[in-house]
DNA sequence: GTACAGGCAGTAT
DNA sequence: ATACTGCCTGTA
């Protein structure tokens, strides 16, 4: 199969941007943007006349240029059927799959990764695409295509040099102290990317764990669109909604559980869960899902996200 | 005015 | 170990 067909059947990036993955992309005119750090990707989806029928054309463009970016950005490389036949047993989230076929968790830059979590504590996804798109408006570099105006994600080097009221002014508030913990760790080599990259998934995760601001569950975003590590299975009120509504099964096989048998409201299951020590429940999910548990907690959060009726 | 939105660190028990 | 609290900012 070609990248293009695989693309088409596959993907749609609609659900995958809408998903939250992907703070700063979006569709103009019938075709999809994207900053990915210093670059602007674009990928348009045009439906050409064959004689077999109608056969989707995607055609992708970078700049600067960044050759075959969508097999890098969309993970073409990994083997999205036999990951997702492998929760073939979960009836959750087969459904999850089939409601929602085409969501893929996506690549991101990794610093721009880092920098976008350390921007989504305690708000809303509007809240971070609000953040950063000002970001990158006010540090990164102007590039005009088809006579649109983007801006780049600025490097971690230049975020470091801002001033505190510099970075308020983008509304990010007290999160200025996380942004530049990031930053300084970055600019000082004290985080390595490619060793996080390279290293297993718990010693990463302790690494990211020393970053003032960052805690486990935006290690887990971050290791999970940028670091390489698919098993990663970010836990937020969303997901804890869903783990308390499909899969209280497995705490009580997992025999941690004594305070979840009475009845209950829904509200008081979910801050109980919540009490629940955030490893606990994640190992849980990782081993009932393995490798690929990042995949199954994109199609859980986008399915419970879809039925309680939120708007992007 | 109040509650809340994809958390986290600091402090007190 | 676990519970409680404050935090920037914007919206309903």
């Amino acid at each position: 199969m070609t990248d293009s067909s695989l693309l088409s059947s596959f993907i749609n990036p609609e659900i995958s941007v809408n998903s939250g993955q992907m703070f700063l992309w979006q569709k103009l005119d019938n075709s999809w943007y994207g900053i990915y750090g210093n670059h602007v990707l674009k990928f348009s989806i045009l439906e050409q006349d064959k004689d077999e029928g109608l056969k989707p054309n995607i055609q992708f463009f970078s700049f600067p240029e960044f050759k075959n970016w969508e097999r890098h950005v969309f993970r073409l490389d990994d083997d999205i059927i036999s990951i997702l036949s492998g929760f073939s047993k979960d009836s959750i989230l087969s459904r999850a799959i089939r409601t929602h076929p085409g969501l893929r968790v996506m690549r991101q830059e990794p610093q721009q990764c880092m920098i976008s979590f350390a921007c989504a504590s305690n708000t809303n996804i509007v809240m971070i695409r609000r953040m950063l798109s000002t970001i990158c408006r006010k540090f990164g570099h102007r590039v005009s295509i088809d006579g649109k105006e983007f801006f780049t994600f600025p490097s971690a080097d230049r975020l470091n040099k801002l001033t505190n009221s510099e970075l308020l002014s983008c509304g990010v508030g007290y999160r200025v102290k996380t942004i530049k913990a990031v930053t300084q760790n970055i600019v000082s080599n004290n985080v390595d990317i490619e060793h996080l990259k390279r290293a297993k998934y718990d010693t990463s995760k302790k690494e990211l764990l020393k970053i003032y601001g960052i805690g486990n569950k935006i290690a887990d975003c971050i290791l999970l669109f940028s670091l390489e590590k698919t098993e990663a299975f970010p836990i937020d009120v969303w997901i804890t909604r869903a783990i308390c509504l499909y899969y209280r099964w497995l705490l009580e096989a997992n025999k941690e559980q004594k305070n979840c048998s009475e009845e209950r409201t829904l509200k008081m299951e979910e801050k109980l869960l919540y009490r629940y020590k955030y490893e606990i429940l994640s190992e849980m999910m990782r081993k009932h899902f393995g490798k690929y548990a990042g995949y199954a907690q994109q199609y859980l959060f986008y399915y419970i996200r879809q039925k309680a009726d939120r708007k992007w």
